[in-house]
DNA sequence: ATTAGCACTCTCGCTTGATGAGTGCTAACA
DNA sequence: TGTTAGCACTCATCAAGCGAGAGTGCTAAT
């Protein structure tokens, strides 16, 4: 059964005030605050109604009506409008985002920091996820006679090296050999694929030091590739939620803290969400039943996707945030875009908005 | 004045329960517990000495006594015997700790969950300072027709690269030639020396290629320096301190959780403090009044040093976590020495202790 | 269909009084 | 002179009780 003009303005005023002020929100003070023409009796009625249909609770008889999940859901789907973001923010975000294409750890870090301050709630962001990564070369640089340096570079620029402790001595030409073997073996392969792939034994097992060197390196380099498959997750302003009325109990709080300790946990469970800005709310989460997650995506060349996010009570600003991540998100894909290239597939300014679960 | 004999029982007893029940502790319970052969009466009048000399304290009137920071500090530095660690801690750290010396991050990090694991307190690790770290070589290695790579490697195996787009293609000539000139330049001095010594002209303005590829460069170059001198921190078990009954109230809680936001502060103040293991309780903290922190060293090489610590409020179990920190640096020291050098100065089993502050 | 009126419910803050743990003092004791 | 028993006193804590205020839900009038 759809809802009727007036049950929606009432819903929309209730959603409004209730986030304003985290408390209940009565008849009377709707029909004072916003016009809607009729008493706080009519007002009455159609919270019962509401109350009826989902949209709203009660905490106990004689409090006022409280959102519920579904009318936040209603609320984002359908009521939300787009917010401008204000002077104040976008200057915030263009003047502080210095973003580098070559310096991804530092600039994502720096979204995290710039998310939370904007929205005073906890936020994260995650470096790009390289499954698609390519590799471009593979380089063993020698260090002194037993040790060396492997140094595996990604088609993104993303550079990975390990310093490696043999037990027996190298020689020169055995670690040439192997640098160019290792490379033609896996130039152009995703790191997944080279990962899972079967380990390549084509060539050197003629040559008695090749071989050794590379039963030696093989280990190394495939943690490397691990290491560089692994995403890094910054969290910032963990502690603005203590700030808020809802985390003033300190079994809540300390509930929302423990959330963020199991950090891979967490990182595999942002992982697994969709492309552009996806909204969960509440009992939407299967953990977290009394938050609501935002998160939006940022590309690289249109290809490596990471994700920024934040994370509150499910009474928040959906609107003002939805608009600041998207605005951020789509700062953060300019400023990683590949200068020759033009803005191409999901990078840059194209409106994708995708709220639902 | 000193205390007579009856009295640091008593002391001792009155810490002692404390510490476990974090209950002001009466004279009667002293009496029934701690068989010190005298009735309330008599520990009263102690107890009333002990206070006016500024060893307890007195919530209210009707309470029982508190140990005061100078208790404690009494009990740290004459009371406390060393502790044994039970097999299983021991057992945890040496199954655990699979320290390797290519992988400071893991490792430290690894230290660090348990050390939180262990004490049930809040702790952080820090990856070595690298102040007196040398750079071993330089190497710039092409990537693409614009792009290269910079590699700095450290005398301690220490490798860190960034990843340079030039306005301006370069050619390989002037790269090699630019590799040799700045690794002959700079090898074997300090990290912290060459970034804030001179920044050496003496080669290469007559070519005008290398003059162009060494402008462009050298900026990169030093940011990456200062990025080899930072430390990581890593921080572990935070929620912990949400059991602890001192941090049921949400306004000391959050005041812990945000001395962990400001994440370099912490760093600084850490980096400050002396070798071996420093305990410093309350107030002769300058902030964190109401804390303990207690940090130990450990050492790479005998030549780099890093810190591990832990913090709770002054209420802890000294002689353990002391132990327990000296026995988890220790072998951190241990796994971290160069195969071949022979336990030489700092590293190692030397029994090193500094509880003073 | 809307609204005014009114009884009813429930939370919140305040006070009150009982309870109990613990001290501090005094006087007796060894 | 040091130690102890006894006792009055203090203070936090808890539960109960009470009034005020906010808000609902129902009913009857418009």
């Amino acid at each position: 059964m759809d809802l009727s003009e007036r049950q929606l303005q009432i819903l929309q005023a209730i959603i409004t005030d209730y986030v304003e002020n985290a408390e209940p929100v009565g008849s009377r003070s709707i029909a004072k605050k916003y016009d809607l023409g009729v008493s706080p009796a009519t007002i009455r009625n159609e919270m019962s109604d509401l109350e009826e249909m989902g949209y709203l609770t009660h905490p106990h008889t004689s409090a006022g009506r409280v959102p519920s999940d579904k009318a936040y859901r209603l609320y984002v789907n359908e009521l939300m409008k787009k917010k401008n973001l204000s002077a104040k923010d976008k200057r915030m975000i263009n003047d502080r985002l210095s973003a580098s294409r070559d310096e991804f750890d530092r600039t994502i870090r720096h979204a995290a920091e710039l998310l939370s301050e904007i929205t005073h709630l906890a936020s994260f962001a995650m470096t790009p996820a390289t499954n698609e990564e390519t590799i471009s070369f593979i380089r063993l640089l020698p260090v002194d006679e037993r040790t060396l340096i492997l140094m595996i570079v990604g088609d993104s620029g993303n550079v990975t090296n390990t310093t490696l402790r043999l037990n027996v001595p190298y020689t020169q030409e055995a670690l040439e050999l192997l640098s160019k073997n290792m490379t033609v073996s896996y130039k152009g392969r995703t790191l997944d694929d080279v990962l899972k792939g079967e380990i390549i034994h084509d060539v050197g097992s003629d040559i008695e030091a090749l071989s050794t060197l590379k039963g030696s390196v093989m280990p190394s380099f495939l943690r490397t590739l691990e290491d560089m498959l692994n995403v890094n997750l910054y969290m910032e302003g963990m502690t603005n939620i203590f700030n808020l009325p809802e985390y003033t109990s300190i079994d809540r709080a300390r509930d929302f803290m423990e959330l963020f300790a199991r950090k891979d946990w967490f990182t595999q469970k942002m992982l697994a969400r969709g492309e552009g800005v996806v909204v969960t709310i509440g009992e939407e989460n299967d953990t977290m039943k009394d938050c609501t997650l935002i998160t939006a995506t940022y590309h690289v060349d249109g290809k490596l996707v990471g994700k920024i996010g934040v994370i509150g009570p499910t009474r928040m600003k959906y609107d003002e945030i939805t608009s600041i991540m998207e605005y951020l998100t789509n700062n953060l894909s300019e400023s990683f875009r590949l200068p020759g290239s033009t803005g191409d597939g999901n990078a840059g300014d194209k409106k994708q908005k995708k709220l639902d679960k």
